[in-house]
DNA sequence: AATGAATGAGGGTTCATTCAT
DNA sequence: AATGAATGAACCCTCATTCAT
């Protein structure tokens, strides 16, 4: 089962789930080559013959992440831009990113790296066309504000929460809870009285 | 003004100010002493004259940020656990980050990397510390989330929001008006109508 | 014609040819057998069905000249040692370089190379027979330069020319007759009367 | 006296000296840094302490020869462009040749290498200009051949020669009056009689 | 006749760090 | 207050080669 032999076939795999692993764990820069091979007990030149640089590697692990999110906003164009639609966006982007937790993580922790990865400025550009979908361009900054905190909420709760007791499932509904609430407060209904509550910001 | 005499004395600091600058650009890790050695004009071992390790040139960058939040968090815990209190937390703390804004940049990027750095702990103490002023314990789960938000927004939103267009000063503003918002939201007055209908804060 | 089903039988062949040609164009060392492999879309391990080594496939092209060399010195063995038997060697082997071009290319640019690859000693005996049928052993030292730039001209002539304007076979052409001067010039005909003008060498 | 101590200061010209013994000897790519450091009893990296790269060691090795071409292109370029000029610059080229003999022995058998060196260029350049130098333009082609086979025996000739009998200093006499010849033959004195006897140089 | 998967050795290069001066 | 010279460890990557299939 584990000798040599029966592992063929997979190792491409089992690289992406070793790496995925360390990356998350210890950061792409402090995870050497090295460390993956002899985790898999190959050699590190195995390695190569799968992926042709470390970088492939990370980019291979973002391509798992690309269908579900191109997906999502695929049929979010295709919806009516209603706070409806926001809603779900919000709920289904949460449900990718569950799938996804540990590539999520290695993103949010390595950002400085990931940004001159190439593949970096790929995901930036999906963040913001998510960012488009939920926001009114001529709202007021706040409510700009408010979709944003919605969207980071769900990345960065997740691995925050970590820390804090309480089941995960439970943790999950309550940040997607909020992010709810806030994509809600930025959509107001009418649109004319714009919160009247809202910051002092505009209007007398 | 920045012939090698008038530099005299300040070279500590300078080796601050570019470490700083490079470490929030390109990541720590990405960073190496030469290039710093290098903007610099001095020698690799002109580093060490002044630092012990590369690792000591971040600790004395977060150094500088100690000071201000311990005193934020000296100064809560003599106030009354109110609300008001909480939202003038919010305040400060936005305050300290915008004149750290680098060193937060850097943070918030290179987590991975400040995570094992040693001093990376105390500072997520100070966090948790933070959050722990914010939030009720027995509060619900969706109100952690919104006191955990509160704090995260302030960071992420700084960055994230720089490619938006708008006045820095005013997306300051909101981002801090939409953080005391959510902590507002965490800690309602009567604490028992546990807002079906949220986002709508305050009233009477 | 290039389909995979009309390459059959040819592979041993088409390798030699895309091997000579990469060699020739950016030396042994630095054209890898994946290199080979991938310009022929086969794998390296297919390289290895058809030839031993990295160096067998060197050797292997080297064969072909082999043939003509050794009957150019066979025949010239078995003629009068005369100064028109000399001037047929050149002529002959100049002929022989026109149908190796690229082969006497890469020994050209790659003596460091091709010294240490056995076949390397080969070509060196060779040219030195070579050398051996022009020159008279007692001649004087330059009669003996004269014999070996002829030899040399002919080697890097062709090279060195490239780059110059001209219709090539004139060049080639040009390159003979000076060749021909020179192996001429190194065998007068009555022996006695050593260029009079010539260097101090041997004298009487 | 060969202490770790006594060494400083000349471990550069160490490094050049140890580098060009092992590139003409074995090539530039067969030769490692490894080697290079291990001959020296110091690390690699040290090797990098003084040049920048493996090509920078080439260089810096072509520099040396830069300065006395450069000064006979420029002398050259002052006289008058007669064949006396022409003979004297194969003198002074073949001087030039024997104080840099390893040199040239690398470039000449590590071509393929020299070829995409960047200084490769450079070089090619100036024995362009120097082919200039000795040929007359509207000259027939056996002549340019001519001119350009005097500049090839100075320097083939230097390494072909190394396994004939003799005294190193009279073979390069002899090669210098070959090439003389050569650049003569090239340059009659009266222009029309294209010498259809040629060789027989000099004449009274 | 050729492939897929892997290896072991080694390549050039960079790094943080040290220490005598 | 700073340098020049060097180290040791590690890095990513590439190579020629092997072998079961």
């Amino acid at each position: 089962m584990s000798t040599p032999h029966s592992r063929r076939g997979n190792t491409r795999q089992r690289i992406q789930d070793v790496a995925l692993g360390l990356f998350s764990e210890q950061g792409y820069e402090k995870t050497s080559l090295r460390e993956i091979a002899e985790e898999l007990e190959v050699t590190k030149a195995a390695l190569y013959y799968h992926f042709k640089t470390k970088e492939d590697i990370v980019i291979s692990l973002f391509e798992d992440l690309r269908g579900p999110i191109d997906e999502l906003i695929t049929w979010a164009e295709a919806q009516p831009r209603t706070l409806a639609t926001k809603q779900e966006v919000i709920r289904r982007y949460g449900a990718s990113l569950r799938d996804a937790e540990p590539l999520f993580r290695f993103m949010q922790e390595n950002q400085a790296t990931v940004r001159d990865l190439a593949i970096g400025n790929t995901f930036k550009e999906r963040m913001h066309t998510l960012f488009g979908l939920l926001r009114e361009p001529d709202a007021e900054l706040t409510d700009q504000v408010r979709c944003l905190t919605a969207l980071f909420s769900i990345h960065a709760g997740m691995f925050a929460m970590q820390n804090l007791e309480g089941d995960p499932e439970e943790k999950r509904k309550a940040i997607l809870e909020v992010a709810t609430e806030l994509v809600t407060a930025a959509n107001p209904p009418n649109r004319r009285p714009a919160r009247p509550d809202s910051a002092q910001t505009v209007s007398p």
